[in-house]
DNA sequence: GGTATATTTGCAATCGATTACATTAATAAC
DNA sequence: GTTATTAATGTAATCGATTGCAAATATACC
């Protein structure tokens, strides 16, 4: 590996100076300028990057924590995040937790260990061990599309979850719609509650009765989409309309209705969350609402930055605009069925 | 930032012995290594990892290069990469081209710059910029499911592509299939022309035309998909089966050609490439390809650690098996279409 | 008990950068 | 031409660890 020394030997100057070359320039006469260029390009020199990092204290990396990789909305903000940093010089590191908190704790724990500067969490769990919580404080930590539970509130990119579900909530009610599912993702998540209450509020609003037995699910996946379809079926005041808590339940639940011979939107309207890729290319596409993924990522870059240069913040919470896309999965109620 | 000095401090005891209670505890007797970790935990210290970094060499990072995010695919593979590096105490670092050959560079040159032990390759490009070339030579590379075109052979895990499009091709002329046609993604890979190499060869034996007339297409995505299928359709001989290089491809062909009235699998069959999750869910589910994506992320951390560790390779291409999913999108051919 | 051997510990060099401070060279001011 | 400023460079300390070597301590052996 060659080093600073080499570059040194080649140009005939110091170190600090070939250091000075190449982090500031306008420091370094033009001449020399040149010849330390030079002896970099013969040398194939690459500075270590941990080197400086050791001295400077920042690492210029991120540590993205994903409770699952497989769920492709995360992908988009994931892509957004590893955009924005990239701008600005940063690289990311990659988290999966597979929800295990031991896992958790490690990959909080590249901050603290220097491996990191700041952590972009995509989940609503405490990210530190009960050892470390003390020292979250001095960690510049953001979450996105989630909020971390616990008694610091950390900052948040958040969509406006509650809006969200209204608008879907009166987009089925609009077609009549009387009898409602709900297939849940995780329960103990704030961005459940959210979702929830828009719910309860249209219905509210709307004269029609919230139970909690219409709620199935427990989880953001396809299979559970499926499972959740079967078990609002089985019920005897079967729903017209289904709300999936995110579009891959959605995509389950319309596979399994479909089997079951029943047809959307004719027979049962069902409206997905997130608008992942595939959603507008499944039979019937899914009416869903449209969260800007890629622009939170890109925001949360931003703010953890900010939290890193130390500037403050002008808000805890940002809340970003949905969009709700109106596809063919939802449609008039059939009150034959 | 409590560093190793307030430990020495707390304990009582040298940073050398610090430093051995913590990595290399047999060193160090029971006495003062207890009295070590109390002081670690009273002072919450973290070691630094990128000052042991500096000093060991290593930053038991790996760094994954990938085309496009977005592609659900590749996170199977890295999902397998990320657990791997994990168990093995390494982290991943994560890099999204987007195609651009800059973005490439700068994210092989991480691994020039210390940031990383080694690199795993998702795409078929020479990741290295002329200028750094001839560094490659040191750097721990793997390829997975796709081969670094070039000079230089890199280690690559990779799926019999011949073999499976084979098994598809004799799949559909079991079926009847005489009139085919290909939706092609990145044209001038390896796998490619691997997978080209296998359709040609049953089409040979079954003495089926090949014409290149028949291909389409020239990305890996939904939208290709739907192009494709348009673009097959308009010809004075369309053919009753099309190959699509990769599922999502597939989506879009099976959902622009549900769009055409055209009926899958009564009229025309779709085979995709891949098995990505939602293939099994759409209308109809998709006949495919299962790649052992999660297995081949996984073993292609496992060389590139043998790699980095200087223990020979046993074989520079390692060749997974693939699986034929026969599944509802392929069927007899329809003599009337 | 005395010597040989093994176990623990500490001192100080080191990894490859960055940077405060000192020094030298160049330019400006009069 | 001399002095005051500014620009360019070098020396050496530093970041926070790890580790070779030596010193100190403990254990084994006769």
């Amino acid at each position: 590996m060659t080093t600073v020394k080499e570059v040194c030997r080649l140009a005939g100057v110091s170190t600090a100076t070939v250091s000075r070359a190449l982090k500031n320039p306008e420091l370094v006469s033009a001449k020399t300028r040149e010849r330390v260029f030079k002896a970099v390009q013969e040398s194939g020199y690459r500075p270590n990057m941990l080197a400086s990092s050791v001295k400077t204290g920042k690492s210029n990396s991120l540590v993205v924590l994903v409770p699952n990789l497989s769920n492709p909305f995360f992908m988009r903000i994931i892509q957004g995040i590893e955009q924005a940093a990239h701008e600005q010089g940063y690289s990311v590191l990659l988290g999966d937790t597979q929800g295990e908190p031991a896992r958790e704790h490690e990959i909080a724990g590249m901050v603290l260990s220097n491996r990191a500067d700041g952590l972009i969490h995509l989940d609503h769990s405490f990210p530190f061990s009960a050892n470390d919580a003390h020292l979250a404080e001095r960690v510049p930590v953001v979450s996105v599309c989630e909020r971390i539970m616990g008694d610091k509130e950390f900052p948040v990119i958040e969509l406006d979850n509650y809006a969200a579900t209204r608008s879907l909530a009166k987009h089925l009610v609009n077609y009549g719609h009387k009898k409602f599912g709900i297939i849940a993702g995780q329960r103990d998540s704030q961005i459940h509650l959210d979702r929830l209450a828009g719910i309860k509020d249209v219905f509210a609003t709307e004269g029609i009765s919230f139970n909690e037995d219409m709620i199935v699910g427990g989880a953001y996946s396809i299979e559970m989409g499926q499972q959740g379809a079967r078990d609002l079926m089985a019920k005897e005041n079967r729903p017209t309309a289904i709300f999936c808590f995110n579009d891959d339940i959605a995509l389950g639940t319309v596979f399994e209705l479909k089997r079951m011979g029943i047809r959307i939107p004719q027979d049962v309207s069902v409206v997905g969350f997130d608008n992942i890729k595939v959603s507008a290319f499944i039979d019937p596409p899914l009416t869903t609402i449209d969260q800007p993924a890629h622009d939170m990522g890109r925001r949360a870059v931003e703010v953890v930055l900010q939290i890193i240069k130390g500037v403050p913040l002008k808000r805890n919470r940002e809340i970003f605009p949905y969009n709700i896309l109106e596809r063919e999965s939802s449609g008039p109620v059939n009150p034959d069925f």
